[in-house]
DNA sequence: CATTTTATGTTACTGTTTTCACAATAACTC
DNA sequence: GAGTTATTGTGAAAACAGTAACATAAAATG
């Protein structure tokens, strides 16, 4: 599954949006969100025509209802539960930024390793061992995970996540993972996205 | 910047034939890498197509001289240093994974945080208050940053940094940066990430 | 209240990416 | 070494995404 970027700048849309009503902003036209969010007023309006989202000819579009229409469409009537397996740095910093994630309506309900070193409570969540994982899902209806465990067992986790009814993962393991069709899974390989900046760059030079 | 696909399937080949090679293979079919990085064949072999990497009919493609294409390619002769700005939770995780880094050829040569009490060496590298920034990135020929500091100083940072030389920046900051055509830039939103996740769950709901 | 202004919403266009199909050909078989 | 097989390489087709143009309509103006 490949994450489509109308999704995505839908997203940013939102934060832009609780931007300008923090700031007191009632109102915005497609000039001003498309600028906050890096895109061209054009790309809003016809993303908003995608999902069927109108605002008003000539007064632009109510902050307010955009918002509730967009928070319906992300499901951010409530917050989501998630988990995370794999407290070593990066879910350790992941963990750490929970109650900004919540803003997001996401929330870490739980961490899972390996270790038993890492089996406590200090980072604002339980941590506990692999063994709880069906139990804890199951009973707090959680669909969502985020794998930062090493690379050479991150499938083997990711087919622990899926046999208990994870059905979306976002997985910082650099391995392509196989999950079945209805499994959502979102790579994100931080290596890469480094890679490809500094690629960019020496074509820059290049074709100077 | 919208980093391209096709770049990102470049490296991810890369990765997958770094580790068919560890496992001794010498030859792989565009199928066996397709599999691997979960692409179609097909796609494998346009990619290669597109940036003129050929391979051999019925043989398939032999691993070591298509790693040295790619390394070639994306300027893998040398390491690249980098530095972060941020040294905060996410700013820690990434320079704990340095000498994992390094195996890209990105390195982490410094990093700065405006917070004295993360003036140390701890982390591997040293931190330094952000004055120092200009004279490092110049004697350093450095060209790529991390941004991971709160999003309200963002767009400071960044500045700051173009300002001294940077050319392309990785931004953790849940904030649409502005800068100038020269410069490339990677947003890296991790709570849209998963709210992507989650949007496409529920939108899997609703048309069952 | 007629006219002008200005921003939306959509259609048509343009460009890009992916998939498909198959000719070309190197390796294998007998 | 002729015939068969398997895999590449690419051009054409299809699908997808982004840009541009403009008709439409609400608001502002006078
Ligand atoms: N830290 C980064 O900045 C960074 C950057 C790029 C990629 N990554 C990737 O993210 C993942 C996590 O990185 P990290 O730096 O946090 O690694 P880490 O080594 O610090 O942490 C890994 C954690 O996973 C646990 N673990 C190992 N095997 C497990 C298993 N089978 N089940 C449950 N837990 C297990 C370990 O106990 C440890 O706590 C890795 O795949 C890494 O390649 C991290
Ligand atoms: N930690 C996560 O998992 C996570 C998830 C999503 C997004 N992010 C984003 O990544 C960024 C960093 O997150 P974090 O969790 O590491 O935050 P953090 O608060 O732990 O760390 C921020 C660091 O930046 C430093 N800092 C603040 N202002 C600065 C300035 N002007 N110049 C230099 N340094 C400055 C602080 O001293 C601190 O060390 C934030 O923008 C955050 O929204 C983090």
């Amino acid at each position: 599954m490949i994450i489509k970027s109308n999704i995505k700048r839908l997203l940013q849309y939102r934060i832009c949006l609780g931007k300008f009503k923090e700031l007191g902003f009632t109102r915005v036209y497609s000039y001003n969100l498309g600028n906050a969010a890096g895109v061209s007023p054009e790309q809003v309006r016809k993303d908003f025509s995608t999902y069927g989202i109108t605002g008003n000819k000539k007064a632009g579009y109510e902050i307010s209802s955009l918002l509730e229409i967009l928070n319906r469409l992300f499901g951010m009537d409530k917050t989501h539960n998630i988990i995370i397996v794999g407290m070593g740095n990066m879910g350790r910093a992941l963990a750490n930024y929970n109650e900004r994630f919540i803003t997001q309506h996401v929330y870490i309900y739980a961490a899972f390793d390996m270790d038993p070193s890492k089996h406590n409570k200090t980072s604002g969540m339980p941590v506990f061992p692999l063994s709880k994982i069906p139990d804890i899902v199951s009973k707090n209806d959680i669909t969502t995970a985020i794998i930062s465990v090493p690379a050479i067992a991150a499938q083997e986790v990711c087919n622990l996540l899926i046999d208990v009814g994870i059905k979306g993962i976002l997985n910082f393991a650099p391995i392509v993972l196989k999950v079945p069709d209805h499994v959502v899974i979102n790579h994100l390989n931080l290596s890469t996205e480094i890679d490809a900046i500094i690629y960019y760059l020496n074509e820059k030079l290049d074709t100077r």
